[in-house]
DNA sequence: CTAGGATCCTGTCAGC
DNA sequence: TGCTGACAGGATCCTA
């Protein structure tokens, strides 16, 4: 779930958590989550935050970086940090030994909890989930993840780029022109449009939401061959990625923030933004059509089958078959990525 | 080379 | 209530 603007939200959050923070101890739960000698981190400062697409990168002051990735249920809670900032308001509670992301918040304390959207952010921790927390002098970070996709992987700060998921990363929509996506697309014609956005290498930062956000925008039938796709199409769906995850950004994307609401309750930041992503049998807000939820590239897909029509012109058309129902801006922030990319 | 499916792992939910 | 199978927001590996 975490992806691109999920991830650029969690590192400005960290940013101003455990910049500069010495790690003190890291208590690794679950072997496969942690790849490497976590003995190469202790002792060092936190430099500098950097993300890759959906990959973060925590560099620190000894020429070890962190490489996190987050997959699909990843998540990241840093709390107790002390903030040279702002000063404490209220004294912390010494009532509950274990307390929760919102009890630092109320006390004014630095505390930030992004990813995957659950009730860890509410809970105490270490959880059934944690499989990482690393101590700093004045706070804790906790890396949960249930399915245990992700992982947080140390190497030396100058070989990140040389990493073999990083290195083989392509732009970011916000670095590719629709005619660049367009030439792309032309070596994957045959598979679905949606597969071949999917892949981080055709194109950075797409996921499953931010895809079918995308080709809404655009009115593009997710399961279309990719090489149908016409120029002014693939303008559009560029164009439709930009805006889709710059309006999540903007929303802070699975944070704490958009999971509890101001009153306590607990919402969902799909509804900040999404058009089609789980709204199957609800209506379509362009022309009132039901969403439907179909199966593309081995992924729930959501569309609006009036909007993203599957008749398209092509000749090849008649060689696919129209997969089955399953149940029923273009302005750019001012801040720039690690990688030189303007978002 | 491409395209599609299985796979890693755990939890939840629908259906019986 | 308990069981079973499908599915979940990612990416890689394997096969044809």
């Amino acid at each position: 779930m975490p992806e691109l603007p999920e991830v650029e939200t969690i590192r400005r959050g960290l940013n101003d958590c455990i910049r500069g923070k010495k790690i003190r101890e890291v208590k690794v739960f679950c072997e496969k989550s942690f790849i490497g000698p976590k003995e190469v981190i202790l002792g060092a400062k936190v430099a500098e935050l950097r993300r890759f697409g959906k990959a973060l990168v925590i560099d620190l002051d000894n020429g070890v970086s962190l490489i996190l990735h987050l997959r699909m249920t990843g998540q990241l809670i840093a709390w107790g940090f002390l903030s040279e900032r702002k000063p404490q308001r209220k004294k912390p509670s010494k009532v509950s030994k274990s307390r929760t992301c919102r009890d630092f918040e109320t006390e004014n304390r630095p505390a930030f909890a992004g990813g995957h959207p659950d009730d860890s952010f509410l809970s105490k921790l270490p959880n059934r989930h944690t499989r990482v927390e690393i101590d700093f002098e004045d706070g804790k970070l906790f890396f949960n993840d249930q399915r245990k996709f992700g992982f947080v992987k140390p190497v030396p700060t100058d070989e990140v780029l040389s990493d073999k998921f990083i290195a083989s990363l392509a732009p970011e929509p916000w670095k590719m022109t629709g005619r660049e996506l367009w030439e792309r697309l032309q070596r994957h014609k045959g598979a679905s449009i949606k597969a071949v956005i999917l892949d981080q290498k055709v194109i950075c930062g797409l996921g499953n939401i931010y895809a079918d956000e995308a080709l809404y925008f655009a009115k593009i039938h997710p399961a279309r061959p990719a090489g149908t796709v016409s120029l002014a199409e693939a303008e559009t769906l560029i164009r439709g990625a930009r805006e889709v995850m710059e309006r999540s950004l903007e929303s802070g994307g699975s944070t704490m923030a958009t999971y509890v609401k101001a009153d306590g309750t607990k919402g969902d930041y799909l509804e900040l933004f999404a058009e089609v992503f789980r709204r199957e049998g609800k209506e379509c807000r362009r022309c009132g059509a039901e969403i439907v939820k179909i199966r593309v590239a081995g992924r729930g897909t959501h569309i609006c089958p009036v909007c993203q029509p599957w008749d398209f012109s092509s000749e090849e058309k008649s060689q696919r078959k129209e997969p089955s129902k399953v149940s029923k801006s273009g302005t750019c922030p001012d801040f720039e990525t690690d990688n030189g990319d303007i978002l």
